[in-house]
DNA sequence: TTATTTTTGTGCGAGATCGTACAAAAATAC
DNA sequence: GTATTTTTGTACGATCTCGCACAAAAATAA
């Protein structure tokens, strides 16, 4: 899983010892399995690599590195969806990719089952912090947005509606799985909604 | 809303100012709003009206307090349910108590809509906290062995599957409301869902 | 009235957490 | 070789947070 990434020189001055992907995808982690209010900046330095001020200095306060790792998994899941809908697959092929696939990334974790941090960890702060509400709004208008158009393609009669669906799915195979679901019961359900969704 | 609840004499000493039940609601109100981590006993003393250490002394620390609170939620929804299955409802009639029930909770809050307290409070603890993790568990599976019960009831080929999938969409419905869906958006979700559930 | 019991509420100490200041380090530019 | 620039890493102060100690308060029992 070790992805050793290039740090580019950026010129002038000491060179940095890290390099900003890796980081964010170290922090992310952490966030994912913590939660956001509970997510210290040494955990999140320790966890990286990264020494506070660095931390500080390169992205901001603890927020901003939140968000910054929520677009990253924005950017990430959007990169996902458009390979699942170029791949065109016959829509039981694309159903069972679709939630397979969540389901598999949804059990990984540093410590145990961490699921969806969108859905679970930015839905705590939600209600309190503006900010993180749009982007979990934006995180699952895209998640929808998407199942829609594959749902076009699966020749759906009704593609927002069983997107949505869908969708709601998925965020509770989240959820499950961070409750200690086991695998074959989320896949159960992920079965289940295929055959209500193929009608 | 205002609830006055007796306090109930102790016998000798001093008399509590305060009604156990009383306090349990306003802190789960606390929670459901905050989350559990971004949440002080400082928070919870001011919302309940109540020191922290008469909070030590009363349910132990934070965590007891929580605990005590979604063993609250469980209780109360237990019993939601159980009227619900006693009412035998058409399944149409059902599903639409069910569905809309569920939404308009999820709308309130004391600082806009914050959905279930399992759901968007207790996931998020959940990977690193295995009494929370329990009681999220537990939750999840109340609910889907009463919806199975009032699937049983109206007449479903496949209960629990059926009633995972309603389920699910609860759980989407509460996590959508904090993320700021408006009411006809929840409600045609759930329209769609009764729809593919009565087949 | 006096003793006993229970709760209240102020106050405290230890530790976590945030965000930053500042000097040392490590590169390039001249 | 010297100056400049950028990052690193230690150190610090302010604030928050937890959980409890302890005396004052308010009831009942004798």
């Amino acid at each position: 899983m070790r992805t050793d990434t290039k740090i580019a020189s950026r010129g002038r001055g000491r060179p940095r010892k890290f390099d900003e992907e890796a980081v964010l995808r170290a922090a992310l982690q952490r966030f994912r399995t913590l939660g956001y209010s509970n997510t210290s900046l040494d955990d999140l330095a320790e966890a990286t690599g990264v020494n506070r001020p660095s931390l500080y200095a390169t992205f901001g306060d603890k927020k901003a590195l939140y968000l910054a790792g929520l677009a990253r998994t924005h950017a990430s899941v959007d990169a996902t969806f458009r390979a699942l809908h170029e791949a065109a697959y016959p829509p039981e092929k694309m159903l069972k990719a679709l939630f397979i696939g969540a389901i598999e990334g949804f059990l990984t974790g540093e410590d145990g089952p961490s699921g969806c941090i969108a859905v679970n960890t930015a839905a705590t702060e939600a209600v309190t912090d503006p900010d993180i509400r749009a982007a979990l709004a934006a995180f699952v208008a895209l998640q929808d947005g998407w199942i829609e158009k594959l749902m076009v393609q699966a020749g759906s009669a009704d593609p927002l509606g069983d997107a949505q669906i869908a969708s709601s799915v998925i965020h509770s195979l989240s959820t499950r799985a961070r409750a200690g679901t086991p695998r074959e019961e989320l896949i159960r359900i992920a079965k289940k909604a295929t055959a209500l969704l193929l009608g």
